[in-house]
DNA sequence: ACCATTTTTGAATACGTATTCAAAATAATT
DNA sequence: AATTATTTTGAATACGTATTCAAAAATGGT
């Protein structure tokens, strides 16, 4: 691999000079710097940037923590922040839970030294996010975040159970099934907070054998859940799913089953995320702009590397609007 | 930041001892080696990868140079890429093509001295093409690929092509629309090339109102000419796709018009993306198991990256299946 | 207890870059 | 032309790690 030491030399200059000619052109005179940058040409040489992230201390690379590729959500919201990253002269690393634990990706991210992270799949007690916070590494919060502290963004949970139970409740539907991430993460259980309260107040508390917690890293109990379900004597006529990647996995399920949606039983999810709007599934769900929420978690995230206002919380909590689509419809008996 | 010094000076050894006990433990005395670990757990030390690369030559990293995450191809490839290669030890750097060219790319991924590449999204005569062959860095292209020489996996995209166009043929179809991706890709242009061939011997040349180019980054144009095309007096019965993420954009746009599908017009995809199974598409297409060709590419990226047969040349071409689904009907008057 | 082997250790160095500091070259002023 | 101020340059160094090489320590055999 050719280096700014080989270029130097065809070029009959100091290796300083090279470097020089690559990060401040004015400050050398420009006979030496045309034929450094032949030299350059024609030598096809690249600035080694693991050299160069050693001595600077910073790799312009950001790292976003995201959860699987099967779901979404992540890949709208990992689509926004590649792209503004880039439009900002950042790179992204993607780093995902696979079976390692948190504290592991953790191990790997601060090994990569990069300027800062965003993380997408922390449950809100995990011992590691202590560490994360204090390691002086700028970070936020997509969507699931701490119990306490930490910057963050999120759309406001509850409202968001609130809003799509409300709108089930108020179709008619009485036996309702409810499909949710598992309570470990902020956002199954503020949006499953919501939920129970709209139920309770309803007066239709959920029913133990309609409520289940689905590994959202895989989905793979949806199937034998759903089936087993729409055995009941009763079935449910409406489930809520706390994510647009659940609703879109029971739909293939119902369908597959040969149920029609919304005529035998309605489904709604919650993120909005692109998919979920189209034609194909115009699944009623509620959220807000996803890609708003990446590029909200990138700007603040360079702000902070950027030391702009450096100690200001970070805690942004944006309001998510109901998207009644036709996956719902009213209950009649 | 803690480094392998400070933990040398907190366990009274020399910074050399404490390497050895990271990547040789077995090579330092139990005594000193227990005093290293201490130290490293006591100061929560964690060693800088961007520096042992810069001595050791290598990343255990990859780069994935893929397409727009608009395009499920591209999502399920990446997943499988991702995983495998996690598996194995290696770590994935995402590129997207974005709106820079292939040559910058380029120097980003040398810049970071990868250890191997693999390349979704190359034009057939990218000037830039010559330098990736011959850079000594190992690579494999994934489904699109030089016009001549390089590694590869693709799948037969001619017979892609002719599969899936026989199908719509023999359907009774005589009205039938292409959407195809820019020529220039040789997916795309192989694709073509199987379907021309297979409605010549119909007789039934495309009409050249009825095909159209796509870009196929951004997918904007669709709309527009498929709205247009089912204004026409006798519009098309049938719309071939080259991609599922154009057969399935196409579908938004027609069920958006209150058209049915297959009903009023029949549409196919190639790829066999996972998506396109779903329940609430159930493209018809064609294709070979996407996760497999993600890990074909992994695999043979890794024994170039290993040495193993290296000089081996790896042009891998699948055969692709006809997937008939719900999307495509028999055509009646 | 002695010497010969083998194992363990630390000092020094290399990786490719950016940067500091002092020297050299140029420009500006008299 | 002589002096001073300024700009441009190169030599040396640092970043954090792995590795080489020779010295030191431990082990084995007598």
């Amino acid at each position: 691999m050719v280096s700014s030491k080989d270029v130097a030399r065809a070029a009959g200059v100091s290796q300083a000079t090279v470097s020089r000619v690559l990060n401040n052109p004015e400050s050398v005179r420009p006979v030496k710097r045309n034929k450094v940058l032949e030299a350059i040409q024609q030598l096809n040489y690249e600035p080694n940037l693991i050299a160069r992230s050693l001595v600077t201390n910073n790799t312009r690379t950001i790292a976003f923590i995201s959860g699987s590729m099967r779901n979404n959500f992540f890949i709208d919201t990992m689509d926004s922040i590649i792209n503004l990253a880039k439009d900002r002269g950042y790179r992204t690393m993607i780093f995902f839970d696979g079976n390692e634990s948190l504290k592991d990706i953790w191990s790997t991210v601060k090994g990569h030294m990069v300027d800062g992270v965003i993380l997408s799949l922390v449950s809100m007690d995990d011992p590691v996010l202590e560490d994360i916070m204090n390691s002086g590494i700028p970070h936020m919060f997509l969507s699931r975040r701490p119990r306490f502290g930490g910057n963050y963004i999120e759309i406001d949970n509850r409202l968001a159970g609130e809003l799509i139970a409300s709108h089930v409740v108020e179709l008619g539907h009485r036996r309702i099934a409810l499909l949710s991430g598992e309570l470990q993460y902020s956002t199954f259980l503020g949006r499953k907070e919501g939920i129970d309260k709209v139920m309770a107040e309803a007066g239709l508390p959920l029913e133990a054998g309609l409520v289940h917690y689905i590994n959202t890293a895989t989905l793979s109990e949806i199937e034998k859940v759903v089936w087993k379900m729409m055995q009941f004597n009763e079935p449910p006529t409406a489930i809520i799913c706390t994510s647009d990647a659940m609703a879109i996995a029971c739909m293939d399920v119902l369908l597959g089953m040969g149920l029609s949606i919304p005529g035998d039983v309605s489904i709604s999810g919650i993120d909005d995320s692109k998919l979920a709007a189209h034609q194909s599934f115009q699944l009623t769900t509620v959220g807000h702009k996803i890609f708003e929420i990446g590029e909200i978690a990138v700007e603040n995230l360079l702000e902070m590397i950027g030391h702009k206002e450096i100690d200001k919380k970070r805690q942004i909590v944006l309001r998510p609007e109901l998207m009644i689509r036709r996956t719902t419809a009213r209950h009649v008996e």
